[in-house]
Formats: structure tokens, sequence, C-alpha cells
DNA sequence: TTGAAAGCGCTAACAG
DNA sequence: CTGTTAGCGCTTTCAA
């Protein structure tokens, strides 16, 4: 790669390297004779120079690399998105991100840790595929930033989705259409999911701000699938006319594509007879869904960026609490008014 | 970081650096006295020893980083099976990866093959999020390798799937079924996927070697997603029975996802009425669909597997053409013989 | 069997 | 305004 060094541009420009680093660093770049400026540009240009990054680190303590570790990260469709934002942010500062998927095993995550810290990275990302709670690793270093996941105990930067506000966006969604028997199809709680959990809060307390008693019949779990969604959206729609929801919350995106089949297998419509929210707003479901699906989003994208914002120490962050990421609602054509005998 | 240097755990265990070097690193390990060995790793453990890579990379010329650059490799579902693939070897053999997405901007692309080049990555691997061929970038290393893109003039070693290989796997299948009356669901040509034509092309090598006759209605072309498989789908469905298709081979998931739909529409049962074969066994659809899709694997795991080890040096490449990875068929419930007024 | 010494390519005081 | 110089932390001859 980069054969030709600085004194070879020095040596052609007919000036020292510390003249060179200078001005190609532009610093101390006032205290230079233009001249000389111009004709150090042109050396570096003629010879085809290239900084080496790693003399540069060595000798500035600072490489410009920050290192991002997750469970499995690559892994799930989501992931992608968080990425892409920790990537930008990057980019758009001069850094240049190391990538190490420990594929959840413990041994590797601390081989991980110990590559990055002796790669010398100048900040450190450890991010999870879905939001949960995290032992923080011994190794991980003091100022590295959590992204979807919030620590068990150590105070630490950390970034989670906002559930319980995404949660109620969307039974208020429903609530602003006219819907009042609402369900909830939530994921088993041997899943042990901390979304699952809040998303619901948000349902109840959308609920009770709507003066709707809250039907334990219309809370359902199931497995966080389309399969899991179907069964249970079939309970529901077997309950008696008066007590059959007009609308269900769906724990996720797959759910609610399994809502939409039970649906259809009653000879029901959505969203005339039937209307569903989701969670997730999984590209390939949400949207490919016939009627496309009004959903919850996560925002990996903002979380990607908000965490490498603050792993670069362009934002402050409170060590206290995880940050909270709002969710936004993505109207699609999945809701509509509850059919005309549950009018009111 | 790393605060201890090598020189503390020389002074501590009373040799000098260049043993410790030695002994730390097992180079000629063999002419230092045992006792020496263990007072050097114990001194090391004892003051907390982590090697800076920056000053060993910069004195031995060799980072152990390999660099992964892609136009937008995060962004997609399937191409953290790639980045897992890549990763894995590289987590295998001891080496880093640092990931660029440029976003298919050319100017970024620059940019990130600069930064990596002076960051004196020790391989290089330029990834595509679909299948397809590009004009390699100029200043793109002569060993890079290409993974899920093939080059447009130079020769360089790269990977694909072997789309065609597919397509015949697929159609087998619905042969194998006793299917005569195979339609193509296809990508438009606006799209100019090299993936619809080569499967296209396996598709009609099957169904010459069955002796069936293609029949130029049972080629449908539309956007590859739900709504253009579902559209495509009701145009066959709606065709004279004796010309109707009784089996679909989708040129994806997605339009099969569609096809399913259009057939519910029509009262038509998969894989009972219609037998469908899709392609990509994207999670989350293919799976989740019901009855659960057979369809063809993109072997993403497997080729960013092999891009990392030609790039590491691991295994032979032939720069003459692509390597085709195989694209193995997932049986999961969406074929079936073809209805009995049909059979043969 | 071990140590001294010379850099890898760059930056940053400090001189001039 | 520009050059000299002294390292960053490590590896690797070469000498002892």
């Amino acid at each position: 790669m980069g054969r030709v060094r600085m004194s070879d541009v020095a040596a052609r420009a007919g000036v020292s390297t510390a003249t060179v680093s200078m001005v190609l660093s532009g610093v101390n770049t006032a205290r230079i004779s233009p001249q000389t400026q111009q004709r150090v540009r042109e050396a570096a240009e003629a010879v085809g120079y290239e900084p080496n990054s790693v003399a540069r680190s060595l000798r500035t303590q600072q490489t410009r690399l920050v290192g991002l570790v997750s469970d499995t990260i690559a892994t799930t469709p989501f992931a992608g998105r968080m990425l892409a934002g920790a990537n930008d942010v990057a980019r758009e500062h001069g850094r240049l991100v190391i990538l190490v998927d420990t594929e959840g095993d413990v041994g590797a995550e601390r081989q991980a840790l110990q590559a990055l810290s002796g790669q010398q990275v100048d900040a450190m990302i450890y991010a999870c595929m879905w939001h949960r709670v995290v032992e923080v690793p011994a190794d991980l270093p003091e100022d590295a930033v959590l992204l979807d996941c919030a620590p068990a105990t150590a105070n630490r930067a950390a970034v989670v989705p906002d559930e319980r506000a995404g949660g109620m966006a969307a039974v208020r969604e429903l609530v602003a259409a006219g819907h009042r028997r609402i369900a909830y199809l939530d994921a088993e709680e041997r899943f042990d999911l901390v979304a699952s959990r809040l998303r619901r809060e948000g349902y109840l307390q959308v609920l009770a701000e709507a003066g709707i008693e809250p039907d334990p019949f219309l809370h359902a779990r199931a497995e966080p699938v389309a399969g899991g969604g179907r069964a249970a959206a079939r309970r529901l729609l077997d309950l008696p006319a008066g007590r059959r929801p007009t609308a269900m919350f769906c724990f996720n995106d797959r759910m609610a594509m399994g809502a939409y089949a039970a649906a259809h297998q009653r000879g029901l419509s959505v969203p005339d007879d039937l209307s569903v929210v989701g969670y997730d707003d999984q590209q390939l479901v949400a949207a490919e869904l016939d009627p496309p699906l009004t959903t919850v989003a996560l925002p990996h994208y903002e979380m990607g960026r908000w965490a490498m914002e603050v792993a670069l120490g362009l934002r402050e962050a409170d060590p206290a609490a995880p940050h909270l990421m709002p969710c936004p609602i993505v109207r699609r054509a999945s809701v509509g008014p509850p059919p005309a005998q549950f009018g009111d």
C-alpha cells in the first residue's frame, strides 16, 4: 500500500518533513508561506502520497477508530439500521468503525474487547440486537456507550427505544378511530421481553386516559411470531359478539401478520371489520401486507446515531438513566373506524 | 487504554524488552530459558499488560485489519449473513474487520478506500447488497475480493450465488411433484437484475429437460414485491382452466407472498390448488407464511466466509470468473402434487 | 541465553 | 517562516 512516505514528499518539495506534516494536516498553516504550501501540495500530489494512519496514530495516541461490539447485530433484520446510523455519524466525523460480532459468546466477547482496546480504539459502543437489560462486561471501558440495551447495574450512557410511549401512540391511534374494545396481542411472559411489559404499560395507560376499563380477556399472549399471532387472534375473534375486539394492537408486525391471516380466515376484512396496529415497522412485512400495516417504528437508525454521537463526545449523555428514543407511528391502511354495530 | 507498556513488564521481570517481546509473541521461544519465560509471563499478568497493536503494526507492517466496504450492506436484511460469514472467519484467524458503508455514493467510496488503505489494512473486500455486476473502483487494491458482485471488466476474485442452478432446483422441485404448467413470476426487465435472467435460464432448462414446452403466457413479469407478485399471480389465475398454471416459481419470496394472497382471494389453497416456490429464503417471510414457503436460499453466509477466506489467502480463487456459490433449496410446505383434474 | 540499538512513519516542541 | 530533534511502543537484527 502506502509505498511513498512523507520524507519523499519533503525531498521533492525541498523542505523538511515537519513542514510537510504541517501543511498536509492543516496545522499551523498560517505560519507557512503560501508558495511553500503550494510546493508541498504539488509534491504530495505528484508522488501520490497517502498518509500512514498507523504511524500517525502511534504518534498522536489517537486512532480515529471506534469499536462496535454486538451480540448478533449483523444477523437481525433491524440491526442494519443501527449500524447505518452509527456508521453515518462516524463517517461524517472522519472515523472508521471496527465491527465485532460476538454471537453472544462470552469468551468471544472478552477477546473482542481486548483486541479493540489493543487496537487503541478511541471509543466503543456495545450493541444488542434487541432491547434488553445486560450485565455489562467487566472489561468494557467506562466510557463505552450501550446501544439498544440498558445496563443492569453500572451507570453507563445508554439508549433504548421508548417502548412505553410507542405503545401509547399505537393505542391512541385506535382510540382516535373510535375503538373501545382494543385487544393487546402480547408476547408470552417466558420470553421475558422488556418491550412486552413497556408496551403493555402504554396500552393500559391510554385505555385509562380514554376511560376504557381494560378487559383481561382482551390481553392475549402467544409466541411473538406470525403463527402465535394467528392463534391468539383466532381466539379473540371467537369471543361472543359483544366481547369481541374491534381492534388489535400487536406486540410486533409478525403477530400482526398472523392477525391478518386469522381475520381473513373468518372472512373479516382489515380494516373494515378489524383494525390492526403492529410494532417494529419491519420492512418486508409491514409495508408488504395487504392492506399495508399501520405500525410503530423502532428508531434503530436514530439510536445508532445517538450512540455514536455520545461515543465521539459530540453529545452529552446522562449516565444515570438510558436515553429514551421516540418510536414514531407509521400510518398506513390497517386502521379504520369500528364496524357500524359497534359504533357509538 | 493501554497504560502499561512493554518496558514496564521488562522492568518488573528484570529483563529487556526484547526478551519480553519474544516470549509474549512466542517467537524464538526455544532460545529463552523456561524460568525467564515464566517470570516474564507473571510480570505481564501482574501489571496487566496488553500489547499495543498500533505500535506493533507500525513495526511489522501488518495490521491484521481487513476492510470491508459495501454499498449498503448494512441496510438490507440479507446483508447481515454476509457480514456474519466474513466476520466469523476473520475472528477465527485473529483479524478485525473495519466496515464501511458508502451508501452507493461514489465520493464516499473513494474516501473510504483511501481511509482504509491509509489504515494499512491487510486485505479488502468489496461487497454489494444484491447480486450485480460492478465497475470496479480504480483505487480498489488489486487483491481485493468482490462479494456478491461480479467485475464488469477487470479480473478479480469474486463470489456470487449460482442463481441458474438455484432456478433449476426450484423448478425441479415442482416438476418432481408432477407439475407441467409451471409459471415463472419474474421481475420486470427495467430492474435489470442479473438474478432475474439467470433464474429464468434455470427455469427454461429444467422445462426443456422435462420435455415441457415453455408457455410464454406463463412467464409473467412484475415489480419484485408482494404487490407485484399478487397482481401477476391474479392474471395467471385468471387464465382459462386448461392454460392456468398449477405451480408458480417466484423470483423472490415477496412475490411468493403476493402469490399466496392472490390464491387466497380466489379461494385457492396452497399447496392443494397451487404450488409455490420462492427465492431468497428471507427470514420473517418464507418461514412465517402459511403454509411455510418452499424456497431457494441465497448463500450469503457462505459467500461471506468464502470472500474472507480468499482475502486472507486461506483459499485460492480463480480471477478469471466469479466463484458460483450453490443456492440450496429449502423444503417447507408450499409444494404438493397438482390438483386431480390436472394429474397425468 | 539475553541485551543494545536501530528504526517503522509520523507529529510537535523547540530552535533558529 | 522553516528545520532539527526526540520520541509514540513495539520488533528484530546483531553482538555479547
